[in-house]
DNA sequence: ATAATTAACTTTACACCGTTAAGTAAAATA
DNA sequence: TATTTTACTTAACGGTGTAAAGTTAATTAT
């Protein structure tokens, strides 16, 4: 039974080099010059087999948009060792942004990109990595508004509106539509309006009122 | 010389239903079904024909794009009675959330798509309509900033955190990723969100400290 | 040991896409 | 009437995702 066992580990490779090669190509290239017979090409295989191993496409950029979430919890997880929770939320803002900066192609998979996502929202169960991310933020904003913060909001909606923010700086940053901002501006534009916006979170504390 | 002008109008003609034809498909469908042989069979051309009025497709969504910039402006036009500056700022978020739900498809090709843009920012020349846009909204924030509101803030900074928060709610509904947000809070999320940020720029008002 | 079955992969093919080059028929000009 | 120009089409190239059929080797059954 040892040999059926490696077959399936080989199996398992394969399905892993497929993800590496699609992985290196779009943030090598971007996802829109990471096509299946490109991936095919990389690993040396005719492009049909990977729809042995994946159902579509899309599949394949699951894969990846499900591990571009674990990153990005990577990035967060430092963060649950800040204590005080508004520093925390502080945090969270500047990581989100270090991640889309840093990893642009998976961020655009992400948050922007259209394809992939509407079979994610229905298969659930790798959404999982989503929901943490998500997850604490809302912890984060709960702490902030049980110690006093934000009075009387909805955790919910607050986090939402803060990811909304934080969302659109990187988003336009990605799809470039910053070019109406002069120069001057131009440098660390992301971070200069997200330490805007964390300026209005502070007036919103009550000790400031 | 009278057929010469003739000729001229039906050359503008079939250019206007390239167009026309277009906007429809893209409006009905969205604009990945929204393909250069959709267009010719719409309108009953050869597809290559549409190539002897536009370099190329990104061309016609160039043409759309700018069309999106002036649907825009005219949402906001009307917001140039109101008097108080605070007042239009905030006008002009709900204005142009309104747009964005109104008009997705034009949302999208305006604000999150990646294609016709980077053409669009070198040829300048139709990009004017989206400078008056942001041109509108930078005014409000300069009249903000003079009548003693966000003393001492940069005013086209503080428009652009204003433009992104916005943006990141509308781009976060069009391209689908509200659904970790519980049911209760999915109606008007939109409109919530920016509730709070407008609640937020309140609270920067002097007064209210 | 030989025959039948299954697994892993490839070849071929279909229907789409954007775009270019060459061809055509009618209209305008010489 | 002959020539050129205009407006358009046909054919074709190289690309895409994906399904069906074919192939070859390994495994299992007899």
């Amino acid at each position: 039974m040892t040999i059926a066992k490696r077959k399936e580990r080989q199996k398992e490779e394969l399905k892993g080099k497929i993800l590496q090669a699609a992985k290196e190509l779009f943030m090598e290239r971007g996802i829109e010059a990471t096509s299946i017979r490109t991936i095919a090409e990389r690993i040396e295989y005719s492009p049909t087999t990977i729809y042995l191993y994946f159902k579509d496409k899309d599949d394949v950029f699951r894969a990846l948009h499900h591990e571009g979430f674990i990153l990005l919890n990577q990035y967060f997880r430092p963060l649950e060792n800040v204590s005080d929770p508004f520093e925390r939320l502080k945090a969270v803002a500047r990581a989100y942004i270090n991640f889309a900066i840093e990893n642009g192609e998976f961020y655009d998979l992400m948050f922007i990109i259209r394809s992939p996502l509407d079979s994610i929202t229905k298969s659930e169960e790798d959404w999982v990595e989503g929901k943490r991310s998500f997850g604490f933020l809302i912890n984060t904003m709960s702490a902030c508004i049980e110690k006093g913060y934000f009075k009387g909001m909805d955790p919910e909606l607050l986090a939402f509106t803060c990811w909304s923010m934080v969302h659109g700086v990187c988003s336009l940053e990605i799809r470039n539509r910053c070019s109406v901002i002069s120069e001057m501006n131009q440098n660390d534009l992301a971070h200069k309006a997200v330490n805007i916006f964390i300026e209005m979170l502070e007036r919103m504390h009550p000790s400031v009122k």
